[in-house]
DNA sequence: TTGTTCCAGCTTTTT
DNA sequence: GCTGGAACAA
């Protein structure tokens, strides 16, 4: 392949940006610019131009599948195998580090990685441990505290408490924990960036190696890094000036996790010698959905500043929907999907995006109903299923009898009549004596105190777990797998379950099996790791998919979150309304304000075609009644883009938000729901019920200007229009 | 050990 | 208003 043929297929600031003369480089991408289409050529034009080896290229990405997809697109365009490329994960990439490392970075050969979920287990345990009140100190909490802080870069003893209970009450389960972990050879997500971190920039001869092995690093969603991932990409850049970064400041939604925007400034200022190229044209939406977008947007004072613009055309108009209520929002949903469905099979086309995972329920409803596929995303996905993290527990106590929270998850699981008298032993000794559950176990079977029957119990599980050990090791990968199910009681356990749960998750440890057999371990020289410690850490590092093969004929239902950097030909936002989204949380924060209308910014700009908003004048939310102004982002998309689908008539409010209330409100007060009243002050509303009777009758009223308020009657001076 | 009841909490999510 | 988790009882 020659040069013009990388080139030939771009625009000229992707071509600006793909044939730049090798410096510092950040690339303002907006939504569907062809942002990764600039990375692979990037990459494709440093080995085929500039003939680095794939060898000294790193390309760090936030998730699994979009490292997949690089890696894909860059072997089909070069028509090569990319496999000594680094190509992975901040998580994936550090993992990799440190197996290769472990000894220098101070941690076990074996050791593993924990999940959230395994994490905040441990935090849980350990919090009991100490007695504290865990209505005062929720182990979330916890848990937050110390990946926040990790995120920062500090360690527990780096941190002072300043006299502050608070302060010092976490600082004491940040120690706790690490010890834990330590102990138990146990390293969390946030823990692989720290360490890593740390390992290069205490040793400066593996520093030095790595930056002169990577002569280009590249990293996509820049604009979601957080503190720690950043000074690492520093370190590994440090006065090479070869760090290509592609964002969209427009679309950084996940301040709330640690991401940090601020970082594209930070770079400009430590690469001096940089160059800024914004991608603008975008190749996915119509003219009105992008000016939509773009309208929006510009509210954000935030920001660098990027204007999308297509040359394909207006499009169509964006529809409003203004719903009664919830119910209603839904129906119309699933009505209109109907109609396409009628006109052609056009499902997989379609996207339902919402702000909160709890909306999804009524559309699932509707569209149930109506006969039509749909796929929600989100929820438990594969090698967090239960069952599976039980089989995963007896595996990693294979590996390393000490990894006490596996010790702790299965050591009565199944049932084999170890109570928790004797496990409180055992947690006893081990703290006290500062080791492992099971060194502790052994110790106690040692001193005869148990009782005949616990201790038969305990003997055989440690037997039990030496000798699958022993079994498995020659055994294939896969076979050591099943071997587990089948020996450790889970398989029989599940089976006696006669209900569907009971044979799902029999089908999933058939799906783990079947896991284990085709997982191919990416095995370096060095890496001389056991296939099973490496299939375990797989396990934790990727979760698995959790949606729909592409091109499936499903309505596809997702938060607008997880909905970042898909597309879809027709796009529902659905539940634009103040305290929804913007969310109750966000509304009175600038900065988190901004980070919502960044989310609404992403979800306009997933559509390619069409684009429905709707929202609802009343939604039932924790059980109550709730009469929600339409989202300030509805004000700020220009009104000509849109079109409303049905004139609003709030007169006809439906019965079912009249009709209980109107009916007791006859029989002491003049006032009835849906009635059309003024008011000298709050000007214009609806009634939608009364309360209380004589001097204590209160009246909620829906203002058109003013938004829902409850007034005593005694006192408004309401005018009855209707 | 299992079932019941009570109670808090209630965006967003990847690794 | 529902759900998940923990505490409690049998």
């Amino acid at each position: 392949m020659d040069v013009t043929a990388l080139l030939d297929t771009l625009n000229d600031a992707q071509r600006q940006a793909v044939s730049a003369p090798p410096h510092a480089m950040l690339i303002l991408a907006g939504a569907g610019s062809g942002k990764t289409r600039v990375l692979v050529h990037r990459i494709a034009w440093k080995i085929q131009v500039e003939k680095l080896s794939p060898h000294s290229i790193l390309a760090v990405t936030f998730t699994n599948k979009a490292a997949l997809e690089m890696r894909g697109r860059i072997e089909t365009l070069l028509q090569i195998s990319a496999s000594s490329m680094w190509v992975g994960t901040f998580h994936g990439i550090a993992h990799r580090l440190l197996r290769r490392h472990a000894t220098q970075a101070n941690l076990p050969e074996t050791f593993q990685v924990m999940d959230s979920d395994d994490q905040l287990r441990v935090i849980k345990r350990l919090l009991k441990a100490l007695e504290v009140d865990e209505k005062k100190w929720s182990p979330r909490q916890v848990q937050s505290f110390i990946n926040s802080q990790k995120e920062e870069g500090l360690r527990a003893k780096q941190l002072a408490d300043n006299g502050d209970f608070y302060q010092k009450n976490m600082l004491r389960f940040y120690r706790d924990y690490e010890e834990i972990c330590h102990r138990s050879g146990l390293v969390d997500f946030s823990e692989l960036l720290l360490r890593v971190y740390e390992l290069l920039r205490d040793n400066a001869d593996l520093l030095a190696h790595y930056q002169t092995r990577f002569r280009q690093v590249h990293v996509d969603e820049f604009q979601d890094t957080n503190t720690i991932q950043y000074a690492w990409l520093r370190l590994l850049t440090d006065g090479k000036d070869n760090l290509f970064v592609v964002g969209d400041d427009d679309q950084s939604i996940y301040g709330w996790r640690g991401a940090k925007v601020e970082n594209i400034q930070r770079f400009q200022k430590h690469y001096p010698q940089h160059q800024v190229i914004k991608l603008e044209q975008n190749y996915r939406s119509t003219g009105h959905i992008l000016n939509a977008a773009n309208d929006l947007i510009a509210h954000n004072e935030q920001r660098m500043g990027k204007q999308l613009w297509t040359n394909s055309g207006q499009g169509e108009l964006i529809s409003l929907y203004t719903a009664f209520n919830e119910q209603d929002e839904a129906y119309f949903v699933v009505e209109q999907i109907k109609k396409w469905r009628e006109e052609g099979d056009l499902k997989q086309d379609v996207a339902i995006l919402y702000r909160s995972n709890a909306q999804s329920r009524l559309f699932e409803e509707r569209l149930m109903s109506a006969g039509i596929a749909y796929r929600v995303y989100g929820g438990l996905r594969f090698f967090e299923r239960a069952e599976i993290k039980n089989t995963l527990a007896y595996l990693r106590l294979m590996l390393n009898q000490h990894d006490d929270p596996s010790f702790e998850r299965v050591i009565n699981f199944p049932t084999r009549g170890i109570g928790l008298k004797t496990l409180d032993e055992i947690r006893l000794l081990a703290r006290t004596q500062q080791q492992s559950l099971w060194r502790s176990a052994i110790a106690l079977l040692q001193q005869n105190s148990l009782s005949a029957r616990a201790e038969n119990a305990l003997k055989s599980f440690l037997v039990l777990i030496k000798s699958l050990a022993d079994t498995a090791e020659p055994l294939p990968l896969h076979e050591k797998v099943k071997l587990v199910i089948e020996h450790s009681g889970l398989l029989a356990l599940y089976k006696k379950e006669t209900d569907n749960q009971g044979e799902a998750r029999v089908e999933n440890l058939e799906e783990l099996v079947n896991a284990a057999r085709l997982f191919d371990y990416p095995m370096e020289s060095e890496e001389k790791l056991s296939e099973l410690a490496l299939f375990l850490a797989h396990a934790s590092l990727e979760a698995g998919e959790m949606q729909a093969g592409e091109g499936e004929n499903y309505v596809q239902l997702m938060t607008l979150h997880t909905s970042k950097g898909l597309e879809f030909k027709k796009v529902f936002l659905v539940g634009l309304e103040e305290g929804l989204f913007p969310s109750e949380q966000s509304l009175y924060n600038p900065e988190r304000l901004e980070e919502e209308r960044r989310l609404c910014y992403v979800g306009v700009t997933r559509a390619m075609q069409q684009l429905f908003i709707s929202h609802a004048e009343s939604r039932r939310l924790y059980g109550q009644e709730n009469y929600p102004q339409p989202s300030r982002f509805l004000r700020e998309i220009p009104s000509e883009l849109m079109q409303d689908i049905r004139i609003r008539t709030p007169i006809t409010r439906p019965a079912t938000v009249a009709r209980t209330k109107a009916a007791d409100s006859l029989k002491t007060n003049t006032y009835k729901a849906g009635q059309k009243v003024s008011h000298t002050k709050f000007g214009l509303g609806i009634v939608l019920q009364t309360e209380g009777e004589g001097t204590q009758e209160k009246i909620q009223v829906n203002f058109k200007t003013e938004g829902m308020k409850w007034l005593m009657l005694a006192y408004a001076k309401l005018d009855i229009l209707s």
